[in-house]
RNA sequence: GCCCCCAUCGUCUAGUGGCCUAGGAUACCGGCUUUUCAUGCCGGCGACAGGGGUUCGAGUCCCCUUGGGGGUGCCA
């Protein structure tokens, strides 16, 4: 699947060093990735990231990558990358090459990538384009500081003469942790950007960055370069935090004799209040006595959220098509998208937005489809709802047609999943419901269960028959019979229509419960 | 501090010099539907950050100011 691409050639390569940013060769695999980092669950501005660039593939019918930059020994978190991989195909964001799919240019894990990069390292420190520094990370923290209160900036200084390999790997044997820098050229940069047009910066602006840090492993910067070019990525979409990255990245793939791919920087999702979205910001809320954001696209799962709809959402947060459309499944985006219209603006996300979204989703989503998100939904929560079936499930999801997000249908239909005996009330709705006017709920709940009684056929339609005729003899509103009914047998005001409630509960139950009820008037 | 990016309703956005007395969505407000919660339907409120240019004409082009964001890590 993996074609060579006519890049390899000389002509290929000086194209693309003409900085005239060609579109690939109609013969040339269009071929993206998506490389997060294992520090825990997949952030939902890396959902709208890998989305994207999974676009861009689709839409070329060329190939997404999967790369798993684990450089950080100290940040790694365990599981993380299975966690990771199970919300993107929940997603249903497949990748072509990568972790538990393989491909030609593995490994796909960086940590497993060390030879790789060491080669390229010396190749550069033999060429003189990169060279070894000595300091120690404090003194580089006590230059820092000095030069941030003198003149606010730090720019490391290119030591004169450099220090040898010779002197470099000494001083390695010698126990001393060392680092290796790039040698930034004395050049400005244009980085050509297709979302953002071209981007230069000054030569006096560079500084050295480090490339390998003094536990062996490349940064992100070096690891990211040499893995982008021997995987043969076509198109580099990512945040726009990586601007100022991308000259650096364009530096050393000259040095290294790498081509530079197509780059887009797309606008950042930030909270409303204008913050970043960050995993902290659930500690904050918790500690604030709050309920915790959604930050992770996991947290948006557990929420009772659908992928549709999310995926819908933050396809539209910093790209659109131009007309009025705004429902698009997976295959829609795919045939709309075009990465010229992605916009250049932050965007904020509006959970309010999502959720109306969502209902959009959950109410124009077959039934097969939403059945199975359900399920997802009970299992990833844990609830008794898992011990339903198919058909049973499937009533439910026709009983609250209408909901939200799961979680409101959990809310409606949780009390079908509780014993009898174990049923709560809410006293709100007790006392607004039953125990106002005089106890007048309460008595109406007593005429009602003597009717129920002697109900033989206990259906949605005879229970609603029943309701009615009640209804007009006592010549009074369905909501005075209808409620009293409905705390008594759910616990609280909401639940799906009585006739429903009550047949899904069943004769015995429904009975049971409303003697229940009527007990607590005793 | 220095460097870079960005700027239309609260929010997501359409708009590429005349089609704009600025369109859609969402939120909000009001009404209708309704046995609860939702849904649904109808209506309303609501924006070109400010100032200079260019032009017959500017939301659209240029400059400045302001505001927001990013970078300035042996994080990615």
């Amino acid at each position: 699947m993996n074609t060579l691409s006519p890049r390899n050639s000389i002509l290929g390569v000086d194209a693309y060093f003409q900085g005239n940013h060609p579109m690939p060769a109609a013969s040339e695999t269009v071929r993206v990735r998506f490389a997060p980092s294992p520090t825990g669950y997949l952030h939902i501005g890396g959902a709208r990231t890998i989305l994207f660039n999974w676009l861009v593939a689709r839409k070329a019918g060329g190939c997404m990558v999967l790369r798993i930059e684990d450089t950080d020994q100290a940040r790694h978190v365990e599981d993380s990358v299975q966690k990771i991989l199970d919300d993107l195909r929940w997603l249903g964001l497949t990748w072509d090459e990568g972790p538990e799919a393989g491909g030609d240019y593995g490994p796909y894990f960086q940590s497993q990538r060390l030879d790789i990069y060491n080669q390229y390292m010396q190749q550069l420190l033999e060429s003189g384009r990169a060279y070894y520094a000595l300091e120690t990370p404090q003194e580089l923290n006590d230059m820092r500081e000095k030069a941030k209160k003198e003149h606010g900036g730090f720019r490391y200084p290119r030591p004169n003469p450099l220090p040898t390999i010779e002197q470099g790997q000494q001083a390695k044997q010698e126990g001393q942790r060392v680092v290796v820098r790039c040698k930034m050229p004395d050049e400005d940069i244009t980085v050509h950007d297709s979302i953002l047009g071209d981007v230069t910066l000054t030569a006096d602006q560079f500084e050295d960055f480090i490339i390998q840090k003094g536990d062996g492993y490349p940064t992100y910067h070096f690891a990211c370069v040499v893995d982008d070019a021997l995987m043969k990525i076509t198109h580099v979409l990512r945040g726009q935090e990586h601007l100022m990255n991308s000259h650096k990245h364009v530096a050393l793939q000259r040095a290294l004799g790498f081509p530079t791919p197509i780059y887009g920087h797309m606008p950042v999702i930030f909270n409303m209040d204008g913050s970043k979205m960050s995993k902290r910001d659930k500690e904050k809320a918790i500690k604030a006595g709050l309920a915790p954001p959604e930050i992770e696209v996991h947290d948006f799962r557990t929420a009772g959220f659908l992928p549709e709809a999310i995926l819908n959402f933050i396809a539209l947060l910093g790209w659109s098509t131009g007309d009025d459309k705004e429902t698009y499944t997976l295959d829609e985006l795919t045939q709309a998208f075009s990465m010229e219209r992605i916009g250049k603006t932050n965007a904020k996300f509006d959970r309010a937005k999502l959720l109306s979204f969502n209902t959009d989703w959950a109410a124009r989503l077959p039934e097969a489809k939403l059945l199975e998100r359900l399920k997802d939904y009970a299992a990833i929560n844990d609830l008794p709802m898992q011990s339903a079936n198919d058909d049973m499930l499937t009533r439910l999801l026709q009983a609250c047609a209408g909901f939200r997000t799961f979680a409101d249908l959990q809310k409606k239909i949780g009390f079908l999943f509780v014993q009898d005996q174990a049923i709560e009330y809410d006293p709100k709705a007790v006392k607004k419901v039953l125990a106002k006017n005089d106890n007048a709920g309460f008595s109406i709940l007593a005429q009602t269960q003597t009717k129920l009684e002697s109900l033989e056929h206990f259906t949605k339609a005879s229970i609603e028959a029943l309701v009615k005729d009640l209804c007009d003899s006592l010549d009074t509103k369905m909501g005075n019979i209808a409620q009293p009914i409905r705390v008594a047998v759910s616990g609280s005001t909401v639940s799906p229509s009585i006739g429903e409630t009550l047949e899904l509960l069943g004769k015995e139950r429904t009975l049971n419960r409303i003697n229940k009820c009527l007990a607590i008037l005793a």
